[in-house]
RNA sequence: GGAGAGGUCGCAUAGUGGACUAGUGCGCCGCACUCGAAAUGCGGUAAAGUCGCAAGACUUUCGUGGGUUCAAAUCCCACCCUCUCCGCCA
């Protein structure tokens, strides 16, 4: 959630950052008409009260004014009507106004504005054929049982493939133990009002997979991560906390179908090592080039040519003021594709959570990033760059 | 799944309708004493919202949501969570 005072402050700063991500509403407008509004009745409604509370302080007094109390009652009744359903707006607003955008993101609409920044390992890139292909041959993929015991887009994993994902599941959260991140199994899934304080609620709902009322099983372990902080006041000595967290994830896909339905690329279930990093706001852009170099090294530690981009303004999702993405080379796509991502959410998700550092001379919201380490899409990168002419796969053995 | 107990300020605990403006202890912060510390003494010690230049005022919050009442931490209803015992079960 964006900080209230700051758009009544300053609308226009808002305004803009909704015109860059090509989101085109009067959110803005409208919300600071609910908003005024909502102010004025909740003075009148607490003054109200006040009034209540000094009649009725004892049995005497509340009998001698008898009929006022009624009368005001009566009063706080209706306001209080008024007060849920402007709060239901505002909360409705609030819920969709983004994070204002990082001075350095490129404008553009959509993908338009991505901009590669750095491209390693460009020599090595080779052609070959596709993950699906390779590993089918091999045994190591089947997604044809997987259909008929669960549905499309979801895969079996088996043989090496299986075996070194749980290997790198393992290097990976190792690697980042050894950088000073404790490691965190999550659950699976959440209410929703973690994924809307996340900052994923409630536009993302239509790609989350509901399993009981008010329980989702999480696209990702971020918001289980961040959530595990939620409601805490932390020592401004004990941060940056830093966590890399295991999980499934689920993800329903929607509005995909038709892209990467071979294989396993994009699919309903995947494991995924995630780094969250909660840390004061005077660090937070520091922070995110650290989360940047953690990403660049292990990818690199596995031998695959990457580039990384600075995603623009119209890519960005809400919670953001800026993101990375790593692109890993995919030689049997004959591109680079997602593979991480990094996001600083600076305090949008700490301010709904309640995520705050007391320092010195003040108490003030954390701010809170998340990227990628591992997920089974760095394996298929890893499968389609190992491949040999002759259809086989050399898998690294550490 | 069955039976019972419980959820109060950072922690522990008191509080069964108006005196709760939530007490007490611990912890924490400040001050005094001290070369310094411990101990001791004194004072302070929640969050959120609205109004206000500010000082401050007011409101809300005792697991959550409803209800009863002029008045609710306290009574009623529903739900959530924790603990104990029984049953079942990886």
């Amino acid at each position: 959630m964006i900080d209230v005072e700051l758009l009544r402050k300053n609308p226009q700063d808002f305004q803009e950052s909704l015109k860059n991500r090509f989101i085109k509403t009067d959110y803005i407008e409208q919300f600071l008409g609910v908003d005024k509004k909502w102010r004025e009745i909740i003075t009148l409604t607490d003054q109200l009260r006040a009034q209540k509370k000094d009649l009725s302080t004892d049995f005497n007094t509340a009998q001698t004014n008898q009929e006022k109390i009624k009368n005001i009652s009566a009063q706080i009744s209706t306001k209080e009507k008024e007060l849920a359903n402007l709060e239901k707006q505002r909360k409705e607003f609030l819920s969709r106004i983004p994070n204002l955008l990082s001075k350095d993101v490129p404008i553009g609409e959509g993908e338009t504005a991505n901009t590669v920044i750095k491209k390693i390992g460009e020599d090595r890139q080779v052609e070959g054929i596709s993950h699906d292909q390779l590993m089918t041959k091999l045994g190591w993929l089947n997604t044809e049982a997987a259909a008929n015991t669960t549905g499309a887009r979801f895969r079996y994993l088996l043989s090496e493939a299986a075996s070194t994902h749980l290997k790198l599941v393992s290097k990976a959260q190792q690697f980042a133990i050894n950088k000073g991140f404790v490691p965190v199994i999550t659950p699976v899934m959440a209410k929703s009002n973690l994924l809307e304080a996340g900052g994923f609620f409630p536009d993302g709902e239509e790609d989350t997979f509901k399993v009981d009322e008010d329980l989702y099983l999480s696209g990702t372990s971020e918001y289980l991560l961040v959530g595990l902080y939620a409601g805490k006041t932390l020592k401004a000595e004990d941060l940056p906390i830093r966590l890399v967290g295991f999980s499934t994830c689920f993800r329903k896909e929607a509005g995909s179908y038709g892209k990467d339905t071979k294989g396993m690329f994009r699919v309903h279930q995947f494991d995924k090592v995630e780094m969250v990093s909660i840390c004061k706001k005077e660090d937070s852009e520091k922070e995110h080039q650290f989360l940047l170099s953690m990403q660049e090294e292990f990818v690199s530690s596995l031998n695959l040519p990457f580039q990384v981009v600075l995603i623009g303004s119209g890519d960005t999702e809400k919670k953001a003021i800026k993101r990375y993405d790593i692109e890993t080379w995919f030689p049997g796509q004959n591109k680079h594709r997602e593979t991480h991502s990094v996001s600083n959410c600076t305090d949008y998700q700490s301010r709904s959570l309640g995520i705050k550092v007391k320092k010195v001379d003040a108490t003030e919201f954390a701010h809170t990033l998340n990227g990628t380490l591992y997920t089974e899409r760095t394996l298929l990168a890893l499968i389609e760059n190992n491949q040999t002419p002759d259809g086989k796969v050399n898998l690294p053995n550490d």
